[in-house]
DNA sequence: TTTTTAATACGATAATTATCGTACTTTTTT
DNA sequence: AAAAAAGTACGATAATTATCGTATTAAAAA
């Protein structure tokens, strides 16, 4: 599996979302943050269709896509290069730096030590 | 700031580890894991002093080369980025995900715990 | 039915990034 | 002193990625 680009990151996040969309749909959501063109969209899709990443439905005119990459492997592969490449391997640092900037509910924090106290056992 | 490439981001990493540098010693340390010529990695430092991503000292003849940005706040600005582009702004999901496939150690367990109870704390 | 709108396809180009060759200079070795 | 080695500078090019214009076709609206 490759590594997505990040405009390629950006539609897939969207089609992870909605699990089944049209260009017209992604472009829109784009269009939302990014001053971007409709064809330009309609390109990273195509693109990423003949990669693989993504399959389409044609039945209808208008094409339906849906991410054949999984999100959980993709975001393992991403966290995995970036860890190695900007926090010298350390899964703590990194996790200590997300956890910093974000400031999650105290639910989360809850979940997030349930999955500590589950990791440990596994140890023993 | 912005966001470093990723052959700047392999020289960063090496600059913050030995804190000051010349091209040579980084050089080899990136010849060990990847294949590229010296004149390279010297064009990439370079236009990274240009950037004014590094400083250097040209004392000496082999100018040494040290980090201007600050390893924290990179990695701040790239996790920030990975977590809204791949994890959908949730840094829970990304914190499991980093735990899940390192496999930290006990201690490293208890101390993000410790930094879990700190950051709990900070909300009451 | 004619016109307008919405869709895909796809080539061309721009922009960014990475790689390297060559020229030149300084140091070190022989 | 001559030759070799080790540096920097920097232009040129390759490779990758992003953007868009135009052609064409199908559907919808007038």
């Amino acid at each position: 599996m490759q590594k997505p680009t990040e405009a390629e990151l950006e539609v897939l996040a969207i089609l992870w979302e909605l699990k089944e969309a049209s260009v017209r749909q992604v472009h829109e959501r784009l269009a939302q943050t990014k001053e971007t063109g409709y064809t330009t969209t309609l390109k990273i899709m195509q693109i990423m269709h003949a990669k693989g990443m993504v399959s389409r439905d044609e039945k209808s005119r208008t094409h339906l896509y849906r991410a054949t990459v999984k999100q959980g492997d993709t975001q393992k592969s991403l966290l995995k290069n970036l860890m190695s490449s900007a926090f010298g391997g350390s899964s703590k640092a990194l996790v200590m730096q997300a956890l910093g900037q974000d400031n999650p509910s105290k639910e989360e924090l809850d979940e997030i030590r349930a999955f500590l106290d589950q990791l440990e056992n596994k140890k023993s």
